[in-house]
DNA sequence: CAGAACATGTTTACGATGTCAACATGTCGT
DNA sequence: ACGACATGTTGACATCGTAAACATGTTCTG
């Protein structure tokens, strides 16, 4: 109604994200998100450096999407075991169900998946869900519950996370019921690696 | 010296190899290449159906020239068990040293990667070296040795190459030194995933 | 050996994109 | 009320992918 949209910001980036739910980072364009907002191209650089600034946003929201689709098929089960095992394959889902949302997700600089990890966990508020932070905690619970031990735990993370994201990234594009025992064989490795 | 150049193809797939070792897949554009090669642009639609058509190509390149680099550092070693940690750890030395054509590599059809796994073989000649043929050899090995038994041959190639290349993609971009220890830590994962 | 069919390059051109500069229009503090 | 500031708009330019239409060698046939 107003020549001014009031938080164009959000608006671009929620834009950005059906744009990459559809065809992935490379159909993420400034000028596609403004067009979808009603409004001129280069209103968006009012609010992002360049385009990468921007997709980086899409990036950020595409990774909250992730951590929200590992915790609830994470809370879907009681045992950490379960937990643990729902939230890999629920990452790994999510690479058959939304693909170009994780290639978005980790394309523009992979450091974040690495920063997310290593040992950023204070820039991601209640809700701002992070799909680092819900494997650090299962993996925590599996500590407390002593089924990983003590020597085990450090770098527990990178193991988990390269396995399943690796596997993702392979699987993307791949017939989904030909992939399953993959994925099971895969994620069975994976607690052999952890615990086993 | 002529108005033909001969064998445009290979020449323009070098010059995107090399733009894809300076910056990536994002660097890797028709005109450039064409513009290193001496050509006009159009020319280079002669050879390539579209610019995803010629990205492929130099794609395959970068994993020929990552497939070499594992097998040279394989070659180093003569126990197995040495050969298939030295292969995986060049894969990630790979993402470090050559980050834009580790990128170029897989990011087009992540599909290749897969069905290098999954059982393409035969388009690969002996002067056309692919890095699964390399993992999958190596495997074979430890299996022939009697590291891996029977019944975790299966699937292996996935279990290890996930993980590795996932780790080399959580790691692009990051400190060197300060990634050793990960490095090290997500092959002794793979190694207790395969055999432990 | 002439010339036609063919392969391979060239020039021109169009539409889409990122992004800058100049201008317009609201909002808000004094 | 008025002027600073934030936020949008229009217009323009360079780069890209890529389609015609045209030119130039090469090669095969009569």
């Amino acid at each position: 109604m107003s020549y001014h949209h009031g938080n164009l910001a959000p608006a671009l980036v929620a834009a950005g994200f059906t744009l990459a739910r559809q065809g992935g980072t490379a159909s993420v364009t400034v000028r596609e998100a403004a067009r979808r907002v009603g409004v001129s191209a280069p209103a968006a650089y009012r609010h992002f450096e360049d385009r990468d600034a921007f997709v980086a946003q899409v990036a950020r929201c595409c990774r909250q999407e992730l951590a929200r689709t590992m915790m609830t098929a994470r809370d879907r089960h009681r045992s950490p075991k379960r937990r643990f095992r729902a939230t890999g394959r629920a990452y790994i889902e999510f690479a058959f169900d939304e693909p170009g949302l994780l290639e978005c997700a980790f394309t523009p600089h992979q450091a974040h998946a690495w920063n997310a990890i290593a040992g950023a966990t204070e820039e991601c508020a209640a809700d701002d869900p992070d799909a680092a932070r819900v494997l650090i905690d299962v993996l925590d619970e599996l500590h407390a519950a002593g089924v990983i031990s003590t020597a085990q735990r450090p770098g527990a993370e990178l193991v988990a996370w390269a396995s399943v994201h690796g596997l993702a990234m392979l699987l993307a594009g791949t017939d989904r019921v030909a992939a399953a025992p993959a994925i099971e064989r895969v994620l069975d490795g994976v607690e052999a690696a952890l615990f086993g």
